[in-house]
DNA sequence: TAGATTGTTAATCGATTAACAATC
DNA sequence: TAGATTGTTAATCGATTAACAATC
């Protein structure tokens, strides 16, 4: 078979999307469900649904439509939701504490392994079962323990050297929650989460949809 | 002048990013810019950014280019950062406080003039000199404080009984942070931010990158 | 079988990019 | 003025939606 053509980013972002609405199904114990139905449930076209589903392959059937169940693990797999990402937080401030307590990310395939901070005060203390460990030992942790992701928790001046830092010691991803555009030379692959756009694009439609005025 | 035809979602989501780099330009002194210049910093096309800031006005000059500090106000303006939105948190676990400590917020036109949780524990510790108050005082305070936006980070289960109460207070806008969408049949701007979803795709973009078996 | 619903091709729509006259 | 660069229209591209034959 030749190789796929490359599935678009619009389509990959939506995948979670559809993960969670399985999920929901899954627990209310739908067993089948069509596109049509689904479409409502999400807001969306049916049409859609089922040219997102079939980048990927056919798994519905004729006059049937989607097993929820095989659906679901099929979205997961294509996610990976059965891989064991090596993951690793640095910075243990507020933001890393709050997503190292966060369970739901092992359940998704990534297990947190490590959390690195450079403040004394941290070091040494324990969140979610794991000891906070100085920035001075990471080096020898990221290689000796394969780990694949950093999530990226600190101050913004030192995002963009600690990025460069990850990608010399051969990280495959970084998730970065400094308010930048992180894009370096590498094949490293980058996810920013930008928390004050999105919140300003919130302050934005709230002005949009309150204050109009018939001007 | 006729109503404006109203600007694409994908268009208002871009413009924190081009307030971001204007402020870096700014920092680093750079007072005027082209479309051109600004284009090669930020990886998009020229064409796309003069497209993008005619939506809402013609701030540049032929010749010339745009001024970078008078750019950065009209942004600035543009997405409210003059604006001051009044701003509860509602659940202060970690991720509450986590951004209850971000300051970026207020800067941007967000005043956090409440935090609330129904943790006993929690209730009357401070958080960014903010006590943490008692969610039953909750409908009083929305009302008397006359509250703008609802920052909710409380657990999957309570979100969407929440985001109800919310509407039903006046509340305008909702940054939610469950990993659920929540559309209600209101007026209320609402905004997911959903980690996990991001968490999902860096890992599939990982496996994409890497995992290039020749099939 | 008849009805339902998929997978997939074709049509439409909207967003991005290119081009260029206007103008500083 | 001549050169540079915008604002804006036109062309292109890609994503979404519609349509329908295939088939369960």
């Amino acid at each position: 078979m030749a190789s796929k053509k490359k599935v678009s980013i619009a389509v990959i972002r939506r995948l979670p999307r559809y993960y969670r609405y399985l999920s929901d199904l899954l627990l209310v114990d739908i067993t089948r469900i069509s596109s049509k139905e689904l479409s409502t449930r999400m807001g969306i076209t049916a049409s859609q649904i089922r040219q997102d589903l079939n980048c990927f392959g056919g798994f519905g059937q004729q006059g049937y439509g989607y097993n929820v169940e095989s659906l679901y693990k099929e979205i997961g797999n294509i996610l990976g939701v059965t891989s064991r990402f090596k993951t690793v937080i640095i910075g243990a401030g507020n933001m890393g504490q709050a997503l190292a307590h966060y369970g739901n990310f092992e359940r998704r395939g990534f297990e947190i392994i490590g959390v690195f901070d450079i403040n004394p005060e941290l070091v040494g203390k324990k969140v979610n079962k794991i000891e906070i460990l100085h920035m001075d030992l990471i080096d020898e942790f990221i290689k000796s323990n394969k780990v694949d992701i950093a999530i990226l928790t600190v101050p913004y001046e030192q995002t963009p050297g600690l990025a460069e830092k990850m990608a010399g010691l051969g990280i495959k991803g970084l998730w970065n929650f400094s308010p930048m555009d992180l894009k370096l030379p590498h094949k490293m692959v980058i996810e920013n989460v930008h928390l004050s756009d999105s919140l300003m694009v919130l302050g934005y439609r709230i002005k949009e949809r309150y204050d109009e005025k018939p001007d």
